[in-house]
RNA sequence: GGGAACGUAGCUCAAUGGUAGAGCAGCGGCCUUUUAAGCCGUUGGUUCAGGGUUCGAGUCCCUGCGUUCCCA
């Protein structure tokens, strides 16, 4: 067989399997001229007798641990020995083996310059003191046509921009300085036939981001590294959770009722037993019948579903920890959520390279996670925030008349007092300082009915919800274990109903029934996880904390 | 739900209503220490889709599709 020798030649009579697919279905629509260069590219690296797909490889190592491995004092020592080593000299240099995309190509004739780059890796630009948080720079191999063995030099000429390739060789430094592995092998492990996006300035499309993440997480490397440290903040909370004693369950998430949150669910249906179920809009209602079946301490890493709107802060499904703890109530749970944001902060504070500094990026504004959490009754921050006392009637009808605010409801009726406080009250939210962790304490009494309202007041509810950025992240409860109280505000709430919130709120009198065999009073916890990480990783979007959000068909 | 902006080569972006361009990628050539390598040559377009105005539309108007931002 004719071994190519120049890459993009027509390689004749070959008999290999990947030659161009005619036979491949769709043949209105022939490939692009760029799919069919890589193609043909494909075809002869297949005609050398390279698998363009490979195969299992032993003792592939990260391209960040390959540079931690690199020995300068071998390497020294290698130089030293000169072309004509002295006899006894043994090359001491360790030996790596990489697997990454090939991002830079750089073909000097008969030495092929390439950087390689994996899922610890990104570009270092000129004057940038290191790539994105937590990754290493992007690793050079070096092809020589003396030094590689087999086809691999071949192989380096015929490589697109893209391919995913494995190259073992001694770590080396070059006269320039830079890290690389001298190859002493090259292999393919994918051939890619998609043309990459620009080398330099990468994927900057976001909907292309969004619609083929596949290809934003190797063409730009600061994505990536916000989801590798989201599985470590993911990892970091499950620890946290467990070194408490909670433990982590699952609970259906097609449910016969949608409980637990006021949302509009999704409906889907059974054929088998031919009913609707819901989608889960929140995971409570079960995880309090696990208090009464006698489990202390639960937490379960819920995705939920909401069939509402899509915007900055908002996907249709999106993660939540929620969590219950017998015998705790929202101010163990304050304690805890501050306790776990700082944990969180941390992690991302070592992953920065700034351990121990929690004040952390967001946007134009720095969050400092160190500092004790700010907390303010809503009473309090209405006071402030609009100038009059939330009990007094007339003066806030009047705050809400002076803002504009709609008195009356679509049907005409006059707005009930607190229903105006309410509206009222987003615009104290918005006054509460973003770069400062808030909780907000003690909510009225009459706008969270699934609460139990403290012994000292009953007017508020034992609940908080805790702001930051500018963003609701997380919300906690001493909860209700009064099955007759719970009934009545279930049968009040399901009253206030339109005749289309009722179709899919029903009164839940199983329940009911459960915490009629008792519930252990309990603190209650749910954290908006996408929200968190978008705070903790300073991501504008929660498109950008989710590896693949909802878009709408094309 | 209301308002605004955007959609041009594989990617990143230009183009007063008047011949659709550049950089990168690609293709051909040279090169054994390159660094977004370099040098020479070169290919590549249904300007999101569909209507309309105009002698002439990437550009102006309308509708649709998609995305982003602001507001509620």
């Amino acid at each position: 067989m004719t071994t190519p020798r120049r890459r993009g030649r027509t390689i004749g009579a070959m008999s290999q399997t990947h030659e161009v697919n005619p036979g491949a279905p769709g043949e209105a629509e022939s490939p692009h001229r760029l799919e069919q260069q890589r193609r043909e590219n494909r075809s002869a690296i297949a005609a050398m007798g390279v698998d363009p797909y490979g195969g299992r490889t032993e003792g592939v190592i990260s391209i960040a641990e390959a540079r931690a491995r690199f020995d300068p004092e071998a390497d020294a020592a290698h130089n030293a020995a000169g072309k004509a080593p002295p006899p006894g000299y043994a090359d001491r240099r360790p030996v790596a083996t990489v697997a990454g995309r090939v991002v830079l190509k750089r073909d000097g004739g008969k030495l092929v310059w390439m950087q390689l780059r994996d899922h610890t890796s990104g570009p270092q630009a000129e004057g940038e003191a290191a790539p994105p948080q937590g990754l290493v720079k992007d690793l050079q191999i070096a092809v020589s046509k003396a030094d590689c063995a087999g086809p691999g030099f071949e192989l380096a000429k015929y490589l697109d921009l893209g391919d995913v390739v494995v190259a073992r060789g001694p770590l080396m430094r070059t006269k320039t300085g830079e890290i690389t592995v001298w190859a002493s092998s090259l292999t393919m492990a994918a051939k890619s036939l998609a043309p990459p996006p620009e080398k330099f300035k990468g994927l900057s499309d976001v909907e292309i981001r969004y619609r083929k993440r596949y290809m934003d997480l190797y063409a730009n490397p600061e994505g990536m590294a916000v989801f590798m440290l989201r599985a470590r903040l993911a990892s970091v909370i499950r620890a946290f959770l467990e070194r408490r004693g909670f433990v982590e369950v699952e609970t259906p998430t097609l449910q016969i009722q949608a409980g637990g949150a006021a949302a509009r669910p999704f409906v889907t249906h059974m054929n088998a037993l031919d009913i609707d179920l819901f989608m889960r809009v929140a995971p409570e209602l079960y995880l309090k019948r696990l208090l009464v079946g006698g489990m202390p301490r639960v937490f379960e890493w819920s995705r939920n579903f909401r069939n509402e709107g899509v915007d900055r802060s908002h996907n249709p499904e999106f993660s939540m920890i929620e969590l219950y703890e017998a015998f705790g109530d929202y101010g163990t749970m304050r304690e805890l959520t501050e306790s776990l944001f700082r944990a969180c902060a941390g992690e991302v504070a070592s992953a920065r390279g700034a351990p121990g500094d929690l004040r952390l990026p967001y946007g134009e504004i720095v969050i400092d996670f160190g500092r004790p959490f700010a907390a303010v009754t809503y009473a309090e921050l209405f006071e402030r925030a609009i100038g009059c006392s939330m009990h007094d009637q007339p003066a806030v009808r009047a705050a809400a008349e002076k803002r504009r605010l709609k008195l009356k409801t679509d049907k005409g009726v006059s707005l009930d007092h607190l229903l105006l406080v309410q509206e009222l009250f987003d615009e104290a939210e918005a006054s509460i300082d973003p770069s400062v962790p808030t909780f907000v304490l003690d909510y009225p009494a009459a706008l969270c009915p699934l609460t139990r309202p403290k012994a000292s007041d009953p007017r508020v509810a034992e609940r908080f919800e805790l702001f930051v950025g500018g963003m609701e992240l997380a919300n906690a409860y001493t909860e209700l274990n009064d099955p007759d109280v719970q009934e009545a505000k279930f049968r009040e709430q399901l009253a206030g109903l339109d005749d289309e919130e009722a179709t899919f709120r029903t009164f839940d009198a199983d329940f009911v029934e459960a915490l009629k065999v008792g519930m252990p009073p309990a603190g209650g916890l749910g954290i908006g996880i996408d929200r968190m990480m978008m705070v903790l990783l300073n991501q504008r979007s929660i498109r950008d904390v989710i590896l693949f959000p909802l878009m709408r068909p094309l």
